[in-house]
DNA sequence: TATGAATGAGAGTTCATTCAT
DNA sequence: TATGAATGAACTCTCATTCAT
């Protein structure tokens, strides 16, 4: 009972979270969410902010060791990045709360926050940086595509459909979309 | 001497939320950087989120005014999503704060907030949707294309680079980028 | 009204930190007691520990500069502490709350918080040290006597009647005993 | 085992109280200087105010009983005061971290805590006290001499050099100064 | 309109103490 | 006896907002 009360208050963190906003939720409503007492919070986690980098740092770090195996075996480029944005949407349809907290926080962690996430941002760009530039060496993507501007294409378009789902009421099925999407960018990447 | 002071108020706001974030930041540090008394902020605005709400609400207003106008003397959709990702680019650009306020509040505001700036999105959203059926009915863009989802590749991709734009402490030339950008996501809605 | 809420706000602290110690007072007792909001005191006042320092430092500035005035005119050594005697008594008698917080909290802030009181404490020896030298020198107090020995006896003897004064519930009159510690110590100085 | 716990836990709890002060001081700190789990400091001493009180407590009934057992047996009050001002400053200049602990905490301690410490105090006057009247009796003191005057004076010089060893980073011989403080005050005692 | 002193609700965090093991 | 994870009361300080001037 006392072993999973870590992983308890992260869950309930990520719930409250993503419920009110990080800034508007409360550490007690966190401890009751997660049926502790506001101080055991403490005993896990250093403060507020760390609840919240904890939770996105734990899924970025699942998503991209998952990521890397799976990429790794892959020879085509193309279809690296296809696999990615399967990977993608579908770690994030897996579990709303957290897609609602990595939408709606991520980027203000990013600038105002511990830069942990931003350094998680850089793996995965380096990630999908590395097919782009791959594809162009062997000549399946545009010469003159630009690495850094089709990353940003690539991530952007992913993100949005994240970001239109997570603030749409309606739960159409996310995961569903990722052929599209990669057909568009994978045709615009193309020769 | 009063219009001027309102706004002296909304530059001082943007500068302010674009430096500390709009929840660090204190109404008294937007007073100061205004050279107003902070009483005199209420009289002007209800309160600390129509501050915000307003900054973004009037730069979404000019910017969507002016897009109309340009798009709808266009008569190729592709031509006007390639001119509306050079308009999008370039009011960012212009007024690098302002970005910064975009893209670190906007989702939340939209999520926690009221509910103008998610119009606005609507709004914004609705003229490339218009585009990419128009460009599907002249045959120019491919018919098992999926019109939200290629509206959210556009949007997302030019967002996106306006991020890392604005977490990017490089102040790289940020206009110079829609072109290339269109040429990925409009190659991807090709026939 | 306003002018003189600092001074209200000091005259509370100083008699809530004597009625309950500076740590266990609430900063809200202090507002309550000086009929303020507990926010108008961080107007003021930095943070609960200014508070005390401040009742401290002006209280004994006030002290240090009398002193100063009376005894500089002096031409005795011996009339001067016997003054200083006086004047220390004296003025910790006038404000029985006042000299509850310096005797109860003075050492702990010259060791744990701001160096403040403890400059003003040099002050104060240094004036007693002055008189003792003088003494020497003309030949009024033994050559062998210590000078800092000699500063401490005088500054001990009249601080532990503070103290037992402060601690004893009967409110003797502290003014009268400065004449019997005077005769002790410095028939303790004398050849 | 457990009677090595109970002075182990003691001796941190003066090191930690010097070091800190009694109010910043963390009874977790206490029981990892002991090297014992937070809890078992709560079988031995019901509180963290009895573990001061029982240091202090402890300290001073070693010193009174020494105190009474050495003066008990001397006939000239003279030579009794001059051997109370050895032991008190010898005493203290042993531990120096328990010297800490009386000179900024007993005070507190006498006021706002329990009255143990107080007594203790009363124990010490008692002391001295019987000597003063002893003096001035065999006619050695003047009979002029106030004797709870001369009681604090004696006292306060005495705590004073104490107080002053304990705030001076030097660490200068505190029991060489026994017989000029003793010089003084009963020079000021004698016909 | 304009001011800015005053307000007071509110929240994060600490830590003495407990108690099941 | 001994442990140390868990508790939750308590308190300082911040800051959006108000209102008398």
């Amino acid at each position: 009972m006392s072993g999973d009360k870590y992983q308890r208050i992260l869950d309930a963190a990520v719930s409250v979270f993503a419920e009110r906003g990080f800034h508007a939720a409360r550490v007690s409503d966190v401890a009751e969410r997660a049926e502790v007492a506001d101080g055991t919070i403490y005993l896990y986690f250093r403060n507020k902010e760390e609840l919240l980098m904890t939770a996105i740092n734990t899924a970025f770090d699942a998503f991209m060791s998952r990521a890397r195996t799976e990429l790794g075996a892959m020879p085509s480029p193309a279809h690296k990045l296809r696999r990615l944005a399967h990977l993608h949407l579908e770690a994030l349809a897996e579990n709303r709360d957290l897609a609602v907290v990595f939408q709606m926080e991520l980027r203000q962690s990013a600038r105002f926050l511990a830069p942990f996430s931003s350094d998680h941002m850089v793996e995965y760009f380096g990630l999908v940086l590395a097919a782009i530039r791959e594809g162009k060496e062997q000549g399946i993507f545009r010469p003159d595509l630009r690495d850094k501007i089709a990353a940003n294409c690539f991530f952007g378009a992913l993100d949005e459909m994240v970001t239109s789902w997570v603030l749409d009421d309606s739960h159409y099925q996310l995961g569903d979309v990722a052929e599209s999407v990669a057909d568009i960018i994978l045709l615009g990447f193309q020769k």
